[in-house]
DNA sequence: AATGCGGGGTT
DNA sequence: AACCCAGCATT
């Protein structure tokens, strides 16, 4: 089989069933833009509604580079990933700057826009101007994988280099945007990771992993990292003034977790403690030592699954009856029912759901 | 080349 | 519990 009949299996295949996105049947590169990055490890059904709220709220490049940080991110806030946000930020301000707001039209210069990668940029130049770029994602990954039978690891550059090149010559010339959501629309409803459905596949015939009965076995992926544990103990800290409750939140800005959300007084450990061995190990000195203060109560332990990390979060709740000065220095003063208007990661805003908007405190 | 970065659905 | 999603940046 020829690899342009492949192709055109797999747009006849992109006619009749392609899905209707929010994105789709516009033109509007910073539309396309946004939702590549959304999308970046990110599923459709979970990013449909980001994407709507997102343009909603900055309808064009110029309203995001004018929108202050805080603002992108709690557009942001829940969807993950957050440095996405942060670069998003970043390229719009440098193509209002430098590019007249105006997105450059080949993957070679839109790769060096932050948080623009081979994907995005292919995806961008194809989708939105035409361009013969062809996109590796992990839906093109794992068809041209079982199409192709590639069993060298998709993750190394032997793999991922055999898959590009693939990629290349399947990729229709003519409509390359068509070309590449077609495939990858083709992965996500047919060609998927666990059952594909074979027995709808137009291709199925000339498909390697097909024929050989190896459909289970491809794509091939090295040995993934093992997952760490993150013991996190945050101080919940409540200040009550004559009017309204008070509590203490930090921005995120290490190279990190959360990068640019928003948490309590963190004290992480190597292993899981508790208060008393806190205030023990003198780690609570900086931010209570000084102060009086009421232990109230901790909250059970929260285990919050990520695809790398296990992370145990527990809630030390403690009334303080006036600041000082580390906790003016380092943590922002919020009060309490103001909370929602941080951004904050899903973690801590389950914490804050839970602990503080019932009839509590 | 290896590691870090989120959150959630599916199996 | 493992897998993986329209990946990218950093070291």
């Amino acid at each position: 089989m020829k690899d342009t009949a492949l192709t055109k299996k797999l747009i006849s295949w992109y006619q009749v069933h392609k899905r209707d996105l929010p994105w789709r049947g516009t033109s509007d590169p910073y539309k396309i833009w946004v939702s590549e990055i959304i999308l970046q490890q990110t599923r459709i059904e979970q990013g449909r509604d980001y994407f709507l709220r997102f343009v909603k709220f900055f309808p064009d490049v110029f309203s995001l580079a004018n929108a202050s940080r805080d603002e992108v991110m709690k557009q942001w806030q829940g969807l993950g990933y957050y440095s996405r946000a942060n670069n998003m930020h970043e390229t719009a301000k440098t193509l209002v700057k430098e590019y007249r707001g105006k997105f450059p039209e080949n993957a070679v210069e839109l790769i060096k826009l932050k948080g623009i990668g081979p994907y995005t940029a292919a995806a961008v130049a194809s989708i939105a101007f035409d361009k013969p770029a062809a996109v590796v994602d992990g839906n093109v990954i794992r068809v041209l994988s079982r199409l192709f039978g590639i069993e060298k690891a998709y993750d190394r550059p032997e793999g991922k280099q055999a898959i590009h090149k693939k990629a290349n010559k399947l990729i229709d010339q003519n409509a390359p945007g068509t070309y590449n959501q077609a495939i990858m629309d083709f992965g996500a409803m047919i060609c998927v990771p666990k059952n594909p459905l074979c027995h709808k596949c137009p291709i199925k015939e000339d498909c390697f992993a097909f024929r050989k009965e190896k459909v289970d076995l491809l794509p091939v992926a090295s040995k993934p990292a093992q997952k760490k544990n993150r013991y996190l103990n945050y101080l919940v800290l409540i200040l009550k003034t004559g009017k309204d409750d008070y509590t203490f939140m930090k921005l995120r800005t290490e190279n990190d977790i959360w990068k640019n959300l928003h948490d309590f007084p963190l004290l992480e450990t190597k292993s899981p403690v508790s208060f008393k061995t806190l205030l023990r190990k003198g780690l609570t000195a900086d931010i209570l030592g000084k102060t009086s203060f009421r232990y109230i109560e901790s909250h059970m332990p929260l285990k919050h699954q990520l695809t790398h990390r296990t992370l145990y979060a527990s809630f030390h709740v403690v009334h303080i009856h006036q600041t000082n000065q580390y906790l003016n220095r380092h943590f922002k003063k919020v009060k309490i029912s103001a909370i929602d208007q941080l951004a904050l990661p899903r973690l801590i805003d389950r914490f804050v759901e839970n602990f503080f908007s019932p009839n509590n405190s």
